[in-house]
DNA sequence: TTTAGCACTTAGCACAATAGAGTGCTAAGA
DNA sequence: TCTTAGCACTCTATTGTGCTAAGTGCTAAA
C-alpha cells in the first residue's frame, strides 16, 4: 500500500517522464509536487517506490524512471481522465461530420484522425462481427467469363471480388446457383458459412457446374478478405518515432507489425474488452517489438450492432491522462457518427 | 572522351563500390584489373577521371567514388546486361506459373517476388490504361437502399464501389440509368467518361432521378480509384535499408513515398519510357530524397493490350549489371504470363 | 609513359580528463 | 520519529589527444 504522499511522487515521475522523457531526479519531483518538502526527503520516498518495485534507475547514480508495475499502478490507481480542450473537441466533430458512403471510409478516416491527432498508430476494430450475418449475394456476369461475386453482411461490410470461369455457363445456371447460395447460406454467420461451404455445398452445385472448386475458392477468398478487412489502422509510420534504438531491421519489423496489407492481424492485439477503457503496457502485449509501448483501447457501442473499439498504440511513456480523455471523447463521436450511418438503413 | 583503359578503371571503381560499398583505393582498381598496372599509374588516371568529374573523393586522402556523371557514363557506354543464372530464371517461371483469379493478382505477386529477388522496392505499372476503355457497366441492388457500380475496363480492370441511394429508386428506374450510361460511355478512354460526366450525362439523368449527384460522385470516384490502382508496389519496407542516415523522420518519408495506401503517386517517377530499358540516376529522380536511389525500368509489351513498365528502386550503387540482366528476363516472362491471361477471353 | 618512393592528409578509434547530475548515507534539528 | 543539510561517491556524456591505416599527389628515375 503506498501513502498519499508515495502516490503522489510516483505521479510525478510518471508525468516528469512522459513530459521530458529523460529519468527524473528528486529535484524535478520537489519542483512538481504541490507541497514543498526537500530534496533528500522524496529520495526517501523514492527508495520506498523502488523497493516495492514501481520505478528503476537507468544506472546506478541516474535519476528514476517508471518499471512496467509502476506505469501499471498509475493507469489503475492515480491517473484521471485528461479534460479534452474544447476546439479539439469541434475540431474532431468536424472531420467525423463530412458524409461518407461507405462504412468503410468512416473507420479508415476515423483511424487517421485519430492519428494526426495524436501522432501516434491508430488501430480501429468494426463492432462485433462475429455477430454479423450474411444478407445477401450476387453473381454478377461482366462479359468475357468473368463474373463478380458480392457478399452484403449485415454489419454493413460489402466484399467482392472477380474470377474467371474456364467455360461459359448460361445465364439461368448463374441465377440457379445464386438463388441456391441465397436459400442455403443467408442469415449464417462468416464461421457457419465457412463451414457449409467444405461440407453441404459442393455436392449442390455439381448440378450445375463441373467443377464448382472455382467459385469455392472464390468465396473462401472473400470470406478471409472480410476478416481482414475488420482492421483498420492509421498513422502506421508513426509507430517507427518510438523505437529504442534506429536499427533498420528493427523499424522494418515494426512496420510490418502494423502493415495491414501483409495478413498480420494487428487486431489481435487488442483482445477481449472488459471495461470501456482498457490499457495494456509493453510486455503485456506479447510481441518483444513492443516491450516500450503500450496500448489503450476503448470500446463503444452502436446500439444492437455490436461494440467497437478503437485504439492507440503508442511508446509507454505516453501521456496517459490526456490521451485517456482524447479517446474517450473520440469514440463517444465515432459510435454516434456509426449510428446515424446505420439509421439510413434501419427504417 | 575516355581512353579503353579510363573505361576499365571507372568499370572497376563502380563494381567495386557496388560490392564493397566503400571508396575505392588504386590498390583495389589494380587487382580489379585483368592487365597488371602499378597503383600509381592507376592513381594518375584516376586523376584524369576525376578532372572529367567522373569520380570523386569524399575526403581529400580517400579513395574514389563514382560521381552522378560516372553512373551515368557507367550506364550509358559500359554496363553490359549479366546473365540470368538457369536457376533464377525456372525460380521466376515457377513463382509466376500458378493461377491468378484476377489480373491485378499477377501484378501485385510479381512486384512481390521481383522484391523478394533483389530484396529492392519494386513497382509495376499496368500495361497502357490511357488506351484502355469503358467494356461494360453495371448497378447491382444490394438492398437497403444501397447499390454497388461496377466498372469494367477493356485492359481487364474491374473497378466497383458501394454507396448509398438516399430514397427508394425502383427497379426499372436503375435498369434505364444503367441502360443509358451503358450507350453513352461504352467505349470511352477514362478521360472521355470523366469529361462526358460532367457534361452531357447529368441532363439525361435528371429524368430517373432528382438529384444525380450522388451517382456521378461515385462515378467520379470510382475513375479516381481506377487511376490509383495502376501502380503496385513490392518490398515497400527494403527502400528503408537504403537510407543515408538512420534518420527516423527520413524512414518515415521514405515510406510514405512508396505506400501506395496514401494517394502519393509512386508512377510518376516511372515516366515516360522509351528504351525497353532506362535507367534514372540520383538527381534525375527529382526527389530530394532519392538522391542515394537509382531506377531501373523495363518496359514490355502486350501484343495489343499496350505497353507495361516494371521497375526496380535500390540504392545508387546497385550492380547495375546483374539487375538489369534480371529486369530484362522477369518483364519477358511477365509479359508472356499477362498474355495468357488475356488470351483466356479475346478468343 | 610507367613506376617506385616518399611526404602528406584524413577518418576512425582508443583513451584520458573533466563537468554535471544524481544518489545514499549520516548526523543534526523539529 | 520524521525531515533536512551536507558530503562523498558513482556514472554518463563530452571533449580533447595521440595513434594507425588507408590513400593520395608529386618527383625522379627507368
Amino acid at each position: 500500500m503506498l501513502t498519499e504522499r508515495q502516490m503522489l511522487v510516483l505521479e510525478a515521475i510518471v508525468r516528469v517522464y512522459t513530459e521530458v522523457g529523460q529519468p527524473v531526479g528528486s529535484k524535478s519531483v520537489v519542483d512538481f509536487l504541490p507541497m514543498h518538502v526537500s530534496s533528500a526527503t522524496i529520495r526517501n520516498e523514492m527508495v520506498a517506490l523502488e523497493n516495492k518495485g514501481l520505478i528503476k534507475k537507468t544506472h546506478s547514480s541516474s535519476g528514476r524512471i517508471p518499471s512496467f508495475l509502476g506505469y501499471r499502478y498509475y493507469v489503475d490507481h492515480i491517473v484521471q481522465p485528461g479534460v479534452v480542450p474544447a476546439a479539439e473537441l469541434v475540431n474532431i466533430q468536424n472531420s467525423l461530420g463530412v458524409h461518407f458512403q461507405k462504412i468503410d471510409e468512416i473507420f479508415a478516416e476515423s483511424t487517421k484522425i485519430l492519428s494526426d491527432l495524436t501522432n501516434y498508430t491508430a488501430i480501429s476494430l468494426r463492432p462485433e462481427t462475429t455477430e454479423s450475418r450474411l444478407e445477401g449475394f450476387r453473381l454478377v456476369p461482366l462479359g468475357n467469363h468473368r463474373i463478380m461475386a458480392i457478399l452484403v453482411m449485415s454489419s454493413g461490410v460489402v466484399e467482392n471480388q472477380t474470377f474467371s470461369i474456364p467455360k461459359s455457363i448460361n445465364g439461368s445456371d448463374l441465377e440457379a446457383v445464386t438463388r441456391l447460395l441465397n436459400d442455403q447460406l443467408i442469415g449464417l454467420s462468416l464461421a457457419e458459412i465457412s463451414m457449409k461451404l467444405r461440407t453441404s455445398i459442393p455436392v449442390m452445385l455439381v448440378d450445375y457446374m463441373r467443377r464448382p472448386d472455382g467459385i469455392l475458392d472464390v468465396f473462401g477468398n472473400i470470406l478471409k478478405q472480410a476478416a481482414r478487412e475488420q482492421v483498420f489502422v492509421g498513422g502506421k509510420s508513426n509507430i517507427l518515432d518510438f523505437a529504442t534504438d534506429s536499427n533498420v531491421d528493427e523499424l522494418k519489423s515494426l512496420y510490418d507489425l502494423v502493415d495491414t496489407s501483409n495478413n498480420k492481424n494487428i487486431g489481435d492485439l487488442i483482445g477481449i474488452q472488459g471495461k470501456p477503457i482498457q490499457i495494456k503496457i509493453g510486455e503485456e502485449l506479447t510481441n518483444q517489438l513492443l516491450d516500450n509501448y503500450s496500448l489503450i483501447s476503448a470500446s463503444y457501442d452502436v446500439s444492437d450492432h455490436g461494440q467497437g473499439v478503437i485504439a492507440l498504440l503508442g511508446p509507454t511513456n505516453m501521456p496517459y491522462s490526456k490521451m485517456i480523455g482524447l479517446l474517450d471523447a473520440f469514440s463517444d463521436e465515432l459510435a454516434k457518427k456509426l449510428l446515424d450511418y446505420y439509421q439510413q438503413f434501419d427504417k
